[in-house]
DNA sequence: GCCGTTTTCGGCCCGACTGTTTTCAGTCG
């Protein structure tokens, strides 16, 4: 039997989901297994043994089929509903779904009526004209599909936040630039602060929509217009990055924002919320729902605080609008002050020319000045590191005393505290003997090689190196590059777990590449104790700001400035580091 | 397939845009 993850679980509701959609099921019915996947992806606990266990009542969207199925499918390991329905169609037709402008009625015409079952196949038939003649097709829709597939091999479909943001911030000042722009704000995922994003969304109030989207189509950044409308406008820029404009009243504006802002499964919770108070809330406003008995007025709403007052609701931070407890907590009042970059006095685990940065210690230092930081942590590589040049035990030294001397004559201004990013060697031991770590003021403990162990043994490698005393934080957990490598397999709970029992902080790795340890588990981390630290891994001084890519995680994660030691002053960082790890 | 202080049956979010049509289906968000 095949190992079950949760991940298998939801990857097989979703492949159900589309098979059904491809034999032209009841779409509702489709909805059903689509939003089983998401519940049981978001859910809190172990949902593989409640599967295993055949316990899964009272789950809100799992009904008794999905029970039957999920069970099936985690004791067995197989699930006899998805392998014949798989038995169906080709393995290759799965891809088609990713080609843009394809949705399942168009893939089920491309596979029945000429046999197209991957992409080669489905360039060919373009090229050849066949696409053209169907039904429901014609000369544009084989021209789109082609481009859409050069696309694919030239861009990728996702882009990071450095990336992203950059963009989003400069064509945000245009839109503010504009004299017939009253407000605007680019909203979606990027300002969710999710880990990665597809596209941006911006969202302006104007009194002009039309003289908008005809600006945004003109934009110098615009590689190609994609669609064009009174209301709305899509843009691709030259790096493949794909941006919506959609132009509202200034009245719509903040229905609009919120609307765009997502996430889905946040705004669905929001929207049948609404219902239950007899409003019917949409991307232009509130309406009276259902048969007008006797509607009470509307408030009016001039921006999102007053949509969620209207519902009953504080206003919930973007960053938490994933539908995970937030809408439940803004109910009770109770939702999180969350950590703001203004919070953060100083920062860790940095890197300096003497290991694999580009700038020395002095100019880390000047520059941690220059952000008015209170204090910096330098943590270079050590020495099983070699290919980044890592430090040996005398070369960490002299550093150490350097660092002295920096303190000696500067700080007063900014303290810089001696560390090092010691490699967890493959048995779980650490790279520098416990005599050399007791000399630093902190350590940042992170996995450099062996990435291949199996889940328990890289589990163990890394509970051994908490346990040590000189451990004061874990470096990026998984090790994962975002789009480009997957983590390394560990398991989050356990990690947590004592990260809590020896007090151990968890580093929140700020790298946009990295953003490591994930969102997701920060709640959960959070709530039993766990401290954090938000550490941009800097190897020049402009890679401090990264920094604010970390606060977005850190906020997804509805994690308080309490629960960031960089958001300690000076003296209270000192002291924690000074005590034992357990009385920390 | 799921759900129920309107319902155990009959609902389930919907508006904008494009392309293929000749009044609308499909896709996207």
């Amino acid at each position: 039997m095949s190992h079950v993850t949760r991940e298998t679980l939801t990857s097989v509701l979703e492949e159900i989901a589309l098979l059904l959609e491809l034999k032209g099921e009841n779409p509702f019915k489709i909805r059903a297994y689509r939003q089983g996947a998401e519940i049981v992806g978001s859910f809190d606990g172990d949902i593989v043994a409640r599967a295993r266990d055949n316990d899964l009542d009272g789950i809100k969207g799992i009904g008794a089929a999905l029970q039957d199925k999920l069970h099936e499918l985690a004791s067995t390991g197989e699930l006899e509903f998805h392998q014949k329905l798989r038995a169906e169609y080709p393995a290759g037709i799965f891809d088609l779904f990713d080609v843009e402008g394809l949705g399942p009625k168009k893939v089920a015409a491309l596979y029945n009526k000429l046999g197209i079952d991957s992409l080669p196949a489905l360039k060919q038939a373009c090229e050849d004209g066949k696409v053209a003649e169907l039904s429901g097709f014609g000369k544009k829709t084989e021209q789109k599909i082609l481009e859409a597939l050069a696309r694919r091999e030239k861009f990728a479909d996702r882009f990071r936040l450095h990336t992203a943001t950059h963009a989003a911030e400069t064509i945000l000042e245009a839109l503010r630039d504009h004299p017939k722009v009253l407000r605007a704000q680019y909203a979606g995922s990027l300002r969710r602060s999710r880990e990665t994003v597809g596209d941006l969304d911006f969202i302006v109030a104007t009194d002009s929509p039309a003289e908008l989207t005809e600006w945004f189509s003109r934009l110098d950044q615009a590689n190609e217009v994609i669609a064009r409308g009174d209301t709305k406008c899509s843009i691709r820029l030259d790096n493949g990055l794909q941006c919506d404009l959609r132009a509202v009243s200034n009245d719509q504006y903040p229905f609009a924002l919120q609307y765009f802002t997502g996430s889905k499964e946040h705004n669905v919770a929001l929207r049948s919320r609404a219902l239950k108070q007899g409003l019917s809330l949409n991307e232009y406003g509130f309406s009276a729902a259902g048969k007008a008995t006797q509607h009470e007025p509307i408030p009016a709403v001039h921006d999102e605080r007053d949509i969620y007052r209207t519902l009953g609701l504080d206003l919930i931070p973007p960053e938490l609008r994933e539908n995970r407890g937030e809408i439940e907590a803004a109910d009770e009042g109770v939702l999180p002050r969350l950590v703001e970059l203004e919070n953060l006095r100083g920062t860790f685990h940095n890197h300096t020319t003497a290991s694999d940065g580009h700038a020395t210690l002095e100019e880390m230092g000047g520059a941690a000045i220059e952000l008015g930081l209170r204090y910096l942590g330098i943590a270079d590589h050590s020495k099983a590191s070699f290919q980044a040049n890592g430090l040996d035990e005398e070369r960490l030294l002299k550093q150490v005393e350097e660092i002295g001397t920096w303190n000696d004559n500067h700080g007063e201004e900014l303290w810089i505290f001696s560390g090092s990013e010691v490699d967890i060697l493959k048995d779980g031991s650490l790279d520098f003997a416990d005599d050399i770590l007791a000399r630093l003021d902190y350590t940042v403990a992170s996995v450099h090689g062996s990435f291949t162990l199996d889940e328990k043994t890289m589990t163990r490698r890394l509970i051994r190196a908490m346990e040590n005393e000189h451990v004061t934080m874990l470096g990026h957990l998984t090790g994962r590059l975002l789009l480009r490598r997957d983590g390394y397999a560990v398991n989050h709970e356990k990690i947590i777990d004592c990260a809590a029992e020896t007090g151990t902080i968890i580093e929140i790795n700020c790298n946009p590449h990295r953003l490591d340890m994930d969102w997701r588990w920060w709640r959960k981390a959070r709530d039993r104790g766990v401290l954090t630290s938000l550490n941009p891994d800097a190897h020049r001084p402009e890679q401090f700001q990264f920094l604010k890519f970390g606060i977005g995680v850190a906020r997804k994660g509805w994690l308080r400035k309490e629960d960031v030691l960089n958001t300690f002053p000076l003296e209270e960082v000192k002291e924690f580091l000074g005590k034992p790890k357990k009385q920390r």
